[in-house]
DNA sequence: CTAATTGCAAATGATTTGCAAAATT
DNA sequence: AATTTTGCAAATCATTTGCAATTAG
């Protein structure tokens, strides 16, 4: 793998947030400092930083995908309003501990654990009486 | 919701199989019997049958949903070659359990923990010496 | 009779890809 | 110079939607 400004932006751009990105939001990030970076360019490198481990893809039901540089085994609440991933500090529940490595036949690679529900910002607010 | 042929046939499809089928599995199935029925029928009524929870839908990466009629809290491993996904019992692992009402500040619906790895049809069959 | 449901086709939205030009080693 | 990477635009793929016709209650 070569290295390139528009790689270098988009690595950082995952990398130095907390935020669970999208591919869009990276992209407009990356665009701040590189305005002519392309979105194609943006799920290549994406693509490739997955393949590679070097950070981890997470898909939501009816949404864009999020793209996550905490590599620490970890769970995820996912909004299922608006699509926001937080992090779940492991040792909440069982978010800790390596997966077997068989299960019903299945070599298995990874574990992921997600829980859904609404988040603070998308919580229906009571009126205050 | 009305009784109609389309929406019993393909309730039937997703009830009846262990596979989590996908929309269009469900729907080469459904014609099998009602062959003028449309896929947009078929996304219509999985929508509402998860809607009223009488279904879960599955997301995975890089493909189509799939769906599940079997509404036990159990885990799934994922096949990431071919997308395929198996019911894994409960109570193999951290399976069990309904997860915590709340979570930073989430407030939790549902919880789903998922294996990813390779399914014993994709495994690579390692040549007999 | 009235409202829900359907088939069809077109629309949408996210992601991928072909290709010639530009950048990296 | 050889090869990778890029920008752009067009292509794909799954899913959704508008609408007039059909069907259920």
């Amino acid at each position: 793998m070569r290295h390139s400004e528009p790689r270098a932006a988009i690595r950082a751009a995952v990398v130095g947030e907390a935020t669970h990105p999208t591919a869009a939001e990276i992209h407009a990030r990356v665009r701040e400092q590189l305005p002519r970076v392309s979105l194609g360019t943006v799920y290549r490198n994406l693509e490739l930083f997955v393949r590679t481990g070097e950070i981890r893809k997470l898909v939501a039901p009816g949404g864009q995908a999020r793209y996550d540089a905490d590599l620490r085994p970890h769970a995820h609440a996912h909004c299922v309003r608006c699509g926001r991933i937080a992090d779940v500090p492991a040792g909440r529940q069982a978010a800790g501990g390596s997966p077997p490595r068989r299960l019903g036949g299945f070599r298995i690679l990874s574990l992921r654990i997600e829980y859904l529900g609404i988040c603070p910002g998308c919580a229906p607010r009571r009126p205050r009486t």
